[in-house]
DNA sequence: TAATGACCAACTACGCTCATATAGTCAAAA
DNA sequence: TTTTGACTATATGAGCGTAGTTGGTCATTA
């Protein structure tokens, strides 16, 4: 009995390749004008294909953020940050360097279209949640993060989207580059969140530790979340 | 020979009348949907008299903004800033019970329709400019500023941009009170620029008059501009 | 069995017309 | 002399029919 039909591809490679053909689509023309025979002629496969995967256009480009999620955090674990303040100095740095990421961050209806005006997704909050609050406890114990004025996620999420958005507030003559953008988050952050003593090398190496800790975690999920959007059809492929 | 014609109005009482009644519809039905009859209707006036002091509708609305401007800066004044972090924490503070103020500063297309998509105007920087530069001056000789990583206007802006936009940012239920947003600004800001030294007695007070200085300095920069756009006709009314 | 692309219904973009609304003017009123 | 509001030219937008797209399906193909 010969084997009948074409050989199957590998689902999650093929998966890739669309996203990689819909992440530049997307960019260059907005999320409004790319259309799923763009993507599916760009990607080399029939349009057939792309519905073997999402059900919908709006679950392919779901999945498309879901993957520029997974890649920031793992740039910004590649970047091995030892302080709070360099996580999200790298973070922010990560993020405009990312068209996508940044879009998203800054909700940029040029890129996005009609999704910007949509939910407002959790993107920010990175689905850290509770392991971002378990971090900050780590960091507190350690006498890196002081426990006084409360409400570190929100001085957080101002600092940062602050410095995402600062590249739109200033004229374009006074626009630093993401490098120096990155220090000033980290520095700033620092700052505002830490307790102004320098700290033992015990201590040191554990904020080191706990700031790796945290991402792994949210690169796992990231991950999961991320696998589990390329194929939404109920049946397997 | 007896006078003839009706009794003048006082031009400026005039002017203010005119742009509370743009002011209230702005706010309420946006600036593309708020026309020059209703302006005129609401506040008393026929729609010829609102052209003897603005030459187009677009002049109108600059005014209003600058009126709002001085309204802001009058209203930090009062709160007598010692330091320059309740300085910023006051401009969040009060921005944010502006609702045009607020608009302007987000950006907000609800409300300033077409406007928000046309020129940015300085609106941040309020006109401070070589002002500002020397404020900074002042307070890194008295210490109460360090001297280190430059860039102090741009980490400045990022922060107070990302509180402004806070409400923006986070979802319903997490919400902090204005009075709550100032604090963190204030404390964020004199985190970000400061030494972390307490300062003596001394410089405080320097510190203290520096700001009072700076803010009267900015209400004349503003009353002037605003009191030269009521009426911007030729001809003196 | 895995992948395709012709196919279809729904949607969008566009050109056009017409009615209404609106910014700005100016002769007349007070 | 100051203020007005009827007036006008332009802009805006609703309505509509058509041509062209586009998201999503499924019988057919390899």
């Amino acid at each position: 009995m010969g084997r009948v039909g074409r050989p199957p591809q590998d689902p999650v490679q093929r998966a890739h390749g669309i996203l990689d053909a819909a992440a530049e689509l997307v960019v260059r023309w907005g999320y409004d004008k790319t259309t799923i025979d763009d993507v599916a002629k760009r990607a080399g496969v029939a349009k057939g294909t792309i519905y073997l995967h999402w059900k919908t256009r709006d679950e392919l480009f779901a999945a498309l953020l879901r993957r520029e999620r997974v890649y920031l955090v793992e740039a910004i674990r590649a970047s091995a940050p030892a302080t709070m303040g360099e996580l999200f100095g790298e973070f922010v740095g990560s993020a405009l360097r990312r068209p996508l990421m940044r879009a998203a961050l800054v909700r940029d209806s040029e890129v996005l279209g009609k999704l910007a005006r949509m939910k407002q997704r959790s993107t920010m909050r990175l689905d850290m949640g509770d392991a971002f609050d378990a971090y900050l406890d780590r960091l507190i114990e350690h006498g890196a993060v002081r426990e006084a004025p409360r409400d570190h996620m929100t001085v957080i999420t101002a600092i940062v989207h602050g410095f995402v958005f600062l590249p739109e507030l200033v004229p374009e003559e006074a626009q630093l580059p993401d490098e120096r953008i990155a220090e000033l988050v980290a520095d700033t952050v620092d700052r505002a969140m830490g307790t102004g003593r320098a700290l033992p090398e015990q201590d040191a190496q554990a904020v080191a530790q706990a700031t790796l800790d945290l991402l792994d975690s949210m690169a796992e999920v990231a991950h999961r979340r991320f696998m589990a959007s390329l194929i939404t059809k109920e049946r397997a492929l």
